[in-house]
DNA sequence: TTAACATAGTTGCATATGCAACTAACTTAA
DNA sequence: TTAAGTTAGTTGCATATGCAACTATGTTAA
């Protein structure tokens, strides 16, 4: 195997990158007066776009565990931005849904996401952007196939 | 402001596939005997690089709080990766230095890595590579100009 | 029909993280 | 030289995370 330079790779420039730009999410989130961690923020947002989602769904399309997804939702549900709803025809599920303080402070978070949008963008032309989204989905399927291979 | 389609942006690929880059990483050091976080990897890099460095350095180079950095080091320590030495000029401060188990489990984590690495990157050009790199250090510079500014 | 299996969600245990407040120790200015 | 300020590290409290084991419920096959 020939020696590889760590630094030449994007290992670690992608995880580094990931971590600011999750600090300046929530630093500019917490200037604006909007109290949501970017977990938080995710799950507002795909149930503002499909409402009544259940939990294991929900894990699924955020890329969690239900663990992780069972805990983020009782964090949630004490700050009343969700709620559970226990289905009637089968007993095991949850039925997560939006409520409307979750509904305001999510729409109160989007000119804000805008801004942070464009300021981490700033300077970069759309090429660049769409090599770079090409790239990470790239990324992502080398990871898929590796994890569906075994 | 004109309308943001997210899902054109950068933000929502960028920490899935850091996301999913980190499963993969681990998980291989796993199946290959590795039994280290990711942070834990990176403090041994950092510490193979540069022995003795104390936790505010240590802290900064690997961009998380000092906070963060006394728990990470009490894990490692326990593990007997690392060990804590305090300073006799400077009371207050800790040289951390790598443990001969540390050495030799960052030695043999090295060609998992580049594995690792081969496989994340396998079927992008080295141009992409670049471009990619480039988009992802202007990100951070862009947060750096922001919070700096602040 | 009931035993075996599958599924949804929760809990214990472990790791990692940050902020604010704190202690101990060193430095600097009056 | 001593009081004020600074610095290094730790701790309490809160959030987020995953694995393995668990409960409760639903489904399926004998």
């Amino acid at each position: 195997m020939e020696k590889i330079l760590i630094e030449k790779t994007l290992l670690p420039y992608l995880g580094k990158t990931a971590k600011y730009s999750g600090f300046y999410f929530i630093d500019t989130f917490h200037e604006n007066g909007i109290d949501l961690s970017k977990e938080q923020w995710l799950v507002l947002k795909k149930l503002h776009d499909k409402d009544g989602l259940i939990q294991n769904d929900l894990a699924f399309i955020t890329d969690r565990s239900k663990t992780s997804l069972t805990r983020l939702i009782n964090t949630m549900e004490k700050k009343q931005l969700v709620n559970r709803v226990n289905s009637k025809e089968d007993k095991r599920i949850n039925h997560i849904h939006i409520s409307d303080l979750g509904k305001s402070v999510f729409k109160r978070s989007l000119p804000v996401l805008h801004k942070i949008i464009t300021e981490l963008q700033n300077g970069i032309s759309d090429l660049e952007i769409k090599t770079t989204i090409k790239v990470l989905n790239h990324i992502q399927s080398n990871i898929n196939k590796k994890l569906t291979s075994n």
